[in-house]
DNA sequence: GTCTATACGATGATAGAC
DNA sequence: GTCTATCATCGTATAGAC
């Protein structure tokens, strides 16, 4: 129950843009959910589009606490499960987030994200490490495969998709 | 270059609502992408509603027209090869109609694509003839990676992504 | 920093003539 | 069937007081 306006107005923007899309949802909504005038939130972020930026940021900065990690690991094995588990492991109250990222693909002329290459290139490298023929393909199959995971996961909840996390670790033996 | 303006101007919502979102798509637009009056968008179509409404119902037939003849099939790795090329020869002309599902799926409070299931379970059939452990994963599995293949060629295009389709094809052994 | 009041263009939709 | 004119409301944004 924070207090910080400029702060309720970001949290109750993120789950409006995250659960209804950037479109279909009114600056008077997220002033109501805020609690706040609506005239505040152009204090605070000049526009509607000012707004949706600062969000990205804060998601951006969550997004790269988590997945860093990855860039560290030396063992491929554990590249690969801590890659495929991840979708799985994102905190309920940090979901927002990634819904919002899945939606915003295909709401706004989003830029393609290039922030995902040193992953790829992660990815690619734990497979050439543990020998398979086409390390490359092999990474940008388990990208897109994880893609589909994390729709699935966005749409369906986790719980349902445990076996499906099993599954796909013991395929690549990880 | 048809004349009957009634599908002029679902065509045109088509094209907009699939490329720029049925929220941020304006009637207005559709009426001058269409060359017509906006007055006759609502007196063929009701409301905006009603326009998506009718697009939604021509994309099902659509769908069902290409992706019926797998229900059919009675050669497992047929039926595989067919599934797993189908995002992959999706003619130009009707790329909008799978665009606008995908976006949708995020857009609108879209009901969960409940049509889907008998294909799913004709994948699942094909695993289990092939003698696969685990049939029923293998099929949602599958289904995801389709998934996330289509999200792909429609934000790359399919020329980018020939190399992935064959790379399926051979680890699937089809 | 915050609120209330308000401007004002955009948008969905209707009426009425042809 | 189609167009032009028009309306009511919504949505973003600003002004000014506290």
């Amino acid at each position: 129950m924070s207090t910080d306006r400029k702060e309720r107005i970001l949290l109750a923007a993120l789950e409006l843009f995250a659960m209804e899309g950037y479109h279909a949802t009114p600056t008077s909504k997220i002033a109501k959910q805020a609690e706040v005038s609506e005239g505040l939130i152009f204090r605070h972020y000049q526009n509607k589009e000012g707004l949706l930026q600062a969000i990205l940021q804060a998601a951006e900065r969550n997004f790269q606490q988590h997945l860093s990690p990855i860039l560290e690991e030396s063992n491929p094995q554990k590249t690969l499960r801590f890659y495929i588990s991840f979708p799985f492991e994102v905190p309920e109250e940090e979901v927002n987030f990634w819904r919002l990222q899945f939606k915003l693909k295909w709401e706004v002329n989003y830029p393609k994200n290039q922030k995902l290459t040193p992953f790829l290139d992660k990815i690619t490298w734990a497979f050439r490490e543990l020998g398979y023929d086409n390390p490359e393909l092999e990474a940008e199959l388990l990208f897109l495969t994880i893609e589909g995971v994390s729709t699935a996961i966005l749409r369906d909840g986790m719980e349902r998709m445990e076996s499906t996390k099993k599954f796909l670790l013991k395929k690549y033996g990880v």
